[in-house]
DNA sequence: TGGCGGGTCATTTTT
DNA sequence: TGACCCGCCA
């Protein structure tokens, strides 16, 4: 138990309070990780069993390495933990009781992208437009109704809600949304936030399985506690009921995904739920320098909504804070790349020591040009995971539809890829047919096959329906027997997926066909390999195509396979992608009003709280070098935008600013790389008292930034549905549909003479006309 | 039935 | 500016 003794009080505290509600607030670099894995650690060695520990993370890489590291302290006991993401511990226990539900045993996980291709397929079936009921948009409302716990009956007796979607121009959202919960259940298809709320539904409505799994876990706990959702909290709090030993995790101040349905609030006001609560606060920083530890807490100190707390160091002060005022994107690029260059020779640092953070993707292109100009290597972190290239999806959408005939996702996606001649048409016909008759679109397959008419009517189409349908059944059959891969590699060629991809010598196709081999390699690997554990319920190590699809459905980009830890290279990222991350040379870009804080968090207080928290954890991110830049000019959507500085960098105290006066308007760009600078990219020279200067590269933005360009306009607030107003390019008009809220409020306006436009309304500068 | 061209639309996204 | 989606055309 010496291990123990690597421990600061705080943290001790912390990890030998074993029994009863139990909080753990860890500020940035505070040795988080290290506590919760201490703390399980520790709970095994008091001899309590690890089966009845139950650890929920966010991500796969979260939980795999903390049971690494718990591996690492008390050996493979570990192995016996649930550990794991909400969604896929959740998963595995939906498995076992799918039926109580009402879904076969092998459900399917249908992706964000399944989810909104139905949502689009409803759309069309509901004949609704879809520039007012775009899928992304419904898929997100859905979600949150979901992490709310809103069910459709819910939703619709909602007075509010059901208003609020009048005003938004979609009246009839919630024919969508019940459509899209009863076509998942359909298709045996649990999207992800069903994995969530069907546990909340399990455990309320089946006692005895709230039971069990009450009895079974003695411990429960949740790392990054300040992110979870309405759902998770309840499920949480369901699980843990009888015992109530409930460790949460977290750190207000790193609540950064408000947007997908985190409630704050849930950390904040755990205490309501548990009196008995005791808090503990890990408030020393081991990651940071003085002066970013310092920086840091003098950004996020002006925020409301927080836990009071006092984070410092023993670290050195280290250098102070770089600010790069920089006269163009194009500009930051280049001397962010001299920047890192120069330090990167100065420090003795390898290109993993950097770290390139900005707040939105599209970003990264001035900074993979500039990097790629000088030689260093870079990896854009994010982006397409491997599972969602469209080769592989098609290829998964096969076996899928194998283990699971119902789902219809799956069915469309392949039943004419590669081409066998069903034509939209027959598509067409074939969807309608199986509504009429209420039979799903496999049923309608099926009857197809056993001398349905609609066979005969759609002549050669149905017969290749008739075709398919059946070398589904018989891998069906094959996949009783076989293992994942013997499964895979029969699909592959029988499909005529591997004959297509061949025949296509392009270089894309080329890098499909390798893609879908790997993934072949990958489900090879996982027949052979013990990683598959065994289902403690049956005993059996499952190898099956279904087994192997179930362990593949909740990974993400961040998992794939591809390891490069032997590469060196700079990363660049979003900032909420370098959440849990840590590099010694950080440079965080891009810092300007409207894009970080974000526009779109301009009017709201909690929105804007956020995004300084998220501003929080991305310097939180840097162990010896913080670099903040900032261009005064910006190609966004086209045209050259102004910007001015961060308001972000206004609140650091600038005492741990190298060059604070940088901040001042107007002040000139004196861009001092480090001494033993290698830089050719000489900063642009700045003259003149203009507020922005810089070369004349200035056009006519329709410039956010500049109002007192054009001409004023009337108050976006106050355009009503079926008011007249006059555009300075389109005219007279009438307001058809006003969406979003305000200040993103969205016009859907009529024209006299130029048809109907969608406006934004704080862009538009419309006169209202009277009478 | 697929390939191209024009129109549209742009945060963040652990699962 | 660029990515993506839809619709039209061959």
């Amino acid at each position: 138990m010496n291990w123990l003794d690597d421990l600061n009080p705080a943290q001790r505290a912390a990890v030998e309070c074993s029994e009863g509600p139990v909080m753990i607030i860890a500020g940035a670099g505070s040795g988080k990780t290290r506590v919760l894995t201490y703390r399980i650690a520790h709970l095994i060695e008091q001899g309590e069993d690890p089966f009845q520990i139950l650890a929920l993370t966010f991500t796969n890489k979260a939980a795999g390495e903390m049971r690494e590291r718990i591996e690492a302290l008390i050996g493979p006991r570990a192995k016996s933990l649930w550990m794991g993401t909400f969604h896929s511990v959740f998963a595995r226990i939906l498995r076992r009781h799918a039926e109580l539900l009402g879904y076969p045993t092998n459900f399917t996980i249908y992706d964000a992208d399944d989810s909104k291709s139905l949502i689009k397929n409803i759309v069309r079936e509901l004949d609704l437009d879809d520039a007012h009921y775009k899928a992304s948009n419904l898929y997100a409302r859905i979600s949150s109704a979901k992490n709310s716990m809103i069910l459709v009956e819910e939703y619709a007796e909602d007075a509010s809600l059901i208003a609020g979607d009048k005003a938004a121009g979609r009246p009839r959202f919630v024919e969508v949304y019940r459509t899209y919960v009863e076509r998942c259940h359909r298709s045996g298809a649990m999207d992800f936030d069903d994995l969530l709320l069907n546990i909340f539904k399990l455990l309320e409505q089946y006692p005895e399985v709230l039971n069990y799994y009450q009895v079974q876990f003695k411990h429960v706990l949740v790392d990054e506690f300040q992110d979870t959702n309405r759902v998770q909290y309840r499920i949480v709090r369901l699980l843990s009921a009888m015992h109530r030993n409930i460790c949460l995790v977290g750190d207000d101040a790193q609540s950064i995904y408000a947007f997908r349905g985190a409630v704050i609030d849930n950390i904040l006001n755990v205490h309501r739920d548990y009196p008995e609560l005791q808090t503990f606060r890990l408030e020393q920083n081991y990651r940071s320098t003085g002066n970013i530890v310092g920086a840091s807490g003098s950004v996020i100190s002006q925020n409301n909504k927080q836990i009071p707390k006092e984070l410092w160091t023993q670290n050195t002060a280290g250098d102070k804070i770089r600010l790069l005022r920089c006269v163009s994107d194009n500009e930051e690029g280049r001397l962010i790349a001299a920047e890192l260059h120069a330090a990167k020779h100065q420090f003795r640092l390898s290109n993993k020591d950097f770290a390139i953070l900005y707040r939105t993707n599209a970003q990264s292109r001035a900074f993979e040009e500039a990097l790629r100009r000088q030689n260093i290597p870079y990896k854009v972190i994010g982006g397409l995971s491997f599972y969602q290239r469209r080769e592989i999806k098609d290829f998964l959408a096969y076996l899928r539809l194998v283990v699971n005939h119902a789902d219809e996702e799956a069915l469309r996606r392949v039943i004419n890829y590669p081409a066998r001649g069903i034509g939209r048409t027959s598509m067409d016909k074939w969807i309608l047919e199986a509504d009429r008759e209420g039979l799903t679109l496999w049923q309608m397959l099926v009857a197809m096959e056993q001398g349905h008419p609609l066979g005969k009517t759609l002549g050669a189409a149905g017969r290749k329906m008739s075709d398919f349908a059946r070398a589904v059944q018989v891998w069906a059959v094959a996949a009783q027997r076989d293992n994942a891969i013997a499964l895979a590699r029969l699909v592959w060629k029988q499909s005529g997926l591997h004959a297509e991809l061949q025949s296509d010598t392009t270089i894309e196709g080329v890098n499909r066909l390798q893609n879908v081999e790997e993934l072949l390699n990958a489900i090879e690997e996982f027949c052979e390999s013990d990683e598959a554990v065994p289902d403690e319920v049956t005993g059996e190590d499952d190898r099956s195509i279904g087994a192997f699809l179930q362990h593949i459905a909740l990974l993400t980009s961040a998992d794939d396979s591809t390891e490069d830890a032997d590469r060196d290279y700079v990363s660049m990222m979003t900032v909420h992608q370098a959440k849990g991350l840590e590099f010694d040379h950080v440079f965080v870009v891009g810092m300007e009003e409207d894009l970080f804080p974000s526009a779109m968090a301009r009017d709201s207080r909690l929105d804007l709280e956020e995004e300084r928290r998220l501003f929080y954890v991305a310097i939180t991110r840097a162990r010896q070098r913080l670099c903040l830049s900032f261009a005064l000019t910006r190609f966004r959507f086209g045209t050259l935008c102004y910007g001015e500085p961060s308001r972000f960098l206004f609140e650091m105290d600038p005492k741990f600013l190298e060059q604070p006066s940088l901040l001042r308007t107007g002040a000139p760009s004196k861009v001092d790389l480090y001494p033993s600078t290698m830089s050719r990219s000489k900063p642009t020279p700045i003259s003149g008292p203009s507020r922005f200067p810089g070369p004349t590269l200035v056009g006519h933005a329709s410039s956010k930034k500049a109002p007192e360009a054009s001409p004023p306009g009337d108050d976006p607030a106050s355009f009503k549905v079926g008011d007249s107003v006059e555009h300075f390019r389109f005219g007279a008009g009438r307001i058809e549909v006003l969406e979003g809220r305000f200040p993103d409020t969205k016009a859907t306006i009529i024209f006299e003479r130029h048809g109907t436009k969608q406006i934004l309304l704080k862009f538009a500068r419309l006169t209202k006309i009277l009478g």
